[in-house]
DNA sequence: CTGAAAGCGCTTACAG
DNA sequence: CTGAAAGCGCTTACAG
């Protein structure tokens, strides 16, 4: 169907090589010839195979890029941070969604593994063992996002779920909060927020503050989940002081539902988030929450994974981007 | 470096066929040939090269995804559609994001061709000129998506933004507003955005409502800039009556602007959006919009693709999936 | 049910 | 500066 090389060589009456030298290193061609390669290729519409050219060079520039979920805007800042990297430099981003299963994640990366990744970025550390052992066995770079807890198995880019939700505890307390509930993410096939869960869990009890069952609760991501969480943990646990959401849109769901019942905020219930969406600080009263450098992950993993294509070392191989607690009205404050 | 087919086929003992006809359509293999062969892929460790199997059969599982940029949840939830769909049928998403621009689309167009993509989805029906030249000339299957108002290149599934548009503005009319005002998209290298505009004009116009560059503004997405150019608009058009934002994300950071200033929603001032994102029922007051098959675009999106892979004709070549105008608590609304 | 030959469309190394 | 030969790792079509 489409032209080949050897239909612009013919045209332009010189051999195939040429074409290719014109297209990948034109300064190694004459002017002239250059010139009337230029012509047949225009003239032909040709558009090289790079599916052709990648299995002469035994190298692709695909890098396969594995998120939970595109449907978050979280994930979606950090892909654009890969893509604004790694589009200029030539390369494209195969994009595969997990659906927070590790089993599908494995397909997906036995999948880019045959598509002959130039690198391949995972979200978290958590991977079925098998893919785990696929990764750590190819020679295909490998970065891991989004928590730097536990071992890579190559290099990960982050910061730390635990200590983010930790500081956060801390924080609470400082500004006086005792009664503390958490709102748990799902933690399966997520070591994220398996990771948050247990950073508010160590901190509430290295503070020698009560924490059970009751005062936890799991939701999905969504706004409607945080306000129903709510609802649900007031009912058990009615003098609670302030609750902490495992991310932003269940806090924000939350925020929403006191307003809807009456509950004044920070007033009545302190409320805090994870993530620091462009919504936090805009919502009324504005969210107290973890400042999350997701763009910045998203650069620092495709420079790292660039780093790595070339040949290079990376060190160190575990890369803290750190967080930051934002207080804003949702939570009472104490300066300190 | 990787286990080759021939080195899978020498260790089992067959010829490179027959564990290509293992992977590929093992029916067609003895049980006891088939054993032996997947012992010898699982010994060592045998990832099937694709890019020699795409050369081969001039195939590839890979669909080309144009967005024009992945920060925003509503193209998150097309891209969502599409992959719950190409996902179990084998194929792997290239995605690409133009930045709103017609140059970066158009380069990566080339670049998906090049990768000899099974099929191509853009935004909107609006490209480069070469870049249209180029998909129309591809026999390369190609779907747009989020917009009906044109002539497609091959086929499209979306909506009439500028119908959705009109609607809103007279529903806005029926509740009894006269002196409405719009804030746009940035209409560059967005087809979408700039029908949406019309569809506002004309609607003002054929209603006999005055219209006018006082009552537009331009706003980039983001909650800010949907406050400042609330901010803007009531600063030279003081009454007017209601604003309709082209997305709910401006209309949502107006609506908390207005909590800011004082201004009662809707009893001072109306306020629309568009999207019905799922933040949009849950704000409070909740927001009237127009809500959009966003998902589903994305699925029949891919169902066409994956029609037209396979050589079928899609008939209508123009899928209109329609839009559903919303009331809810921020306008007033006349029941009819 | 299994295999030997040819070919997909490029690039790598080697000549000249 | 330009080219002929060989090869990348698969699959297609043809035999047997």
């Amino acid at each position: 169907m489409s032209a080949t090389l050897q239909d612009v060589a013919k045209l332009a009456g010189v051999s195939s090589i040429t074409v290719s030298r014109v297209i990948n290193s034109p300064e190694k061609v004459a002017d002239k010839t250059r010139e009337k390669v230029l012509d047949a290729i225009n003239h032909v519409g040709y558009i090289p195979n790079s599916i052709a050219g990648s299995l002469a060079t035994k190298s692709t520039r695909i890098i396969g890029v594995l998120v939970p979920t595109i449907t978050n805007s979280i994930f979606a800042d950090t892909i654009t941070g890969m893509s604004d990297v790694l589009t200029p430099n030539g390369y494209k981003l195969l994009l595969g969604a997990s659906g927070y299963s590790l089993e599908t994640e494995a397909s997906l990366i036995d999948a880019m593994l045959a598509q002959r990744a130039a690198g391949i970025v995972t979200t978290g550390l958590q991977h079925a063992p098998a893919a785990r052992t696929r990764l750590a066995t190819t020679d295909t770079p490998v970065v891991e996002t989004w928590n730097i807890d536990g071992q890579p198995v190559d290099c990960s880019v982050g910061f730390s779920n635990y200590r983010a939700c930790y500081e956060m505890v801390e924080t609470l307390f400082r500004a006086g909060y005792r009664r503390i509930g958490f709102v748990s993410a799902p933690i399966t096939a997520n070591d994220r927020a398996a990771q948050r869960l247990q950073g508010y869990r160590s901190a509430m009890n290295d503070l020698g503050l009560r924490t059970g069952r009751s005062l936890e609760r799991e939701a999905s991501f969504s706004f409607r989940a945080g306000a129903s969480s709510l609802g649900d943990l007031l009912s058990e646990e009615s003098d609670v002081e302030a609750i902490f959401f495992a991310n932003d849109i269940l806090a924000i769901g939350a925020l929403f539902e006191c307003q809807r019942r009456g509950v004044r905020v920070p007033e009545d219930l302190g409320i805090a988030g994870f993530d620091d969406v462009e919504l936090a600080s805009q919502v009324i009263p504005a969210l107290t929450t973890v400042r999350i450098p997701r763009y910045h992950i998203g650069r620092v993993a495709a420079n790292t994974l660039l780093q790595r294509i070339q040949g290079e070392a990376v060190n160190p191989p575990i890369n803290d981007l750190g967080f930051q607690v934002i207080q804003r009205q949702s939570t009472f404050t104490k300066p300190d």
